[in-house]
DNA sequence: ATATATTAAGATCTTTTTATCCTTTATTAT
DNA sequence: ATAATAAAGGATAAAAAGATCTTAATATAT
């Protein structure tokens, strides 16, 4: 469904959401500790999250990643899988033809377009708090 | 969402199957031109339907892929799908985690869910046949 | 000011996926 | 029987994705 990338974004995202609600900063060895993902490999991708600023990075001591308040508010899972894998999801054809196109549609078009548009509605209706708010409450996990 | 092979052969199993309901054969070279994929790819994707028995093929003069019209009957997309890619759609975790599980849930997990099983639904109920039909009639397409 | 902690950036390596090529085997037509 | 045709199978190559390493830049604390 999302590359690999994506998911570590998406783990991540939640994982720094989680602190920055009480205020914390989190490292990258921190962060890829707690989703279970290669440090180095993370560092790229929250490097991304960071350049479109979706995500917050401070450098030197003390520093490390965080999502501002105001952000945060309206942050959608959307936003983090778009900064990392376009928009593959919601424009490309399910029998990967060149674009999914109404007009001249593949044989499977109809069926996936109500799928593929139900998932974009939850990535854009889903925030990465509410994610954030089952983590802290221990409902949910981002490891096994 | 799947891989290059799995939409190969969904591509060729629909046209095989136009092909087969007149009860034509039709050879790889005809196949790998009619959905635009590299013609060898395509040889290894039809040999793996092949040795799952979801299509047939014959060697030698006049030889090629076809499908059994009793199978075309029951073929669904569900069975090209794990034939090709397994079953990584069904029991994958939407954020990577080793398995998805309801017990210990990842923060999608529950918006996933719905999706994922609506996804697997369509594939379950949809035929191959149903699809051939609106390729046959020109409604639907297989390249662009 | 200096040393240190931490992210940024670029280069490189590894693995997986996608794709090609070549030889063998089976089938048909002559 | 023989030649021609088409898929099967195995080996290899190219491209993309995933992951690591090394150096640079920057902020903090002392
Ligand atoms: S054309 Fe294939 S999904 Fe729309
Ligand atoms: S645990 Fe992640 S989708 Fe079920």
């Amino acid at each position: 469904m999302f590359s690999k990338a994506c998911e570590y974004a998406i783990r991540a995202s939640i994982y720094i959401a989680v602190k920055s609600e009480s205020g914390q900063r989190v490292s990258l060895k921190d962060i890829a500790g707690a989703i279970d993902s290669p440090e180095a490999f993370t560092a790229k991708i929250l490097q991304q999250l960071s350049k479109d600023q979706l995500i917050d990075s401070v450098k030197g001591p003390s520093g490390g990643f965080s999502i501002e308040k105001k952000k945060l508010q309206h942050l959608r899972l959307s936003q983090i899988v778009y900064a990392i894998d376009g928009d593959r999801i919601y424009k490309g054809c399910g029998l990967g033809l060149k674009d999914c196109s109404e007009r001249k549609p593949c044989p499977v078009h109809h069926k996936f377009k109500a799928i593929r548009e139900e998932l974009k509605n939850m990535l854009e209706k889903t925030t990465v708090t509410e994610l954030a708010s089952g983590l802290g409450k221990g409902l949910t996990f981002l490891q096994r």
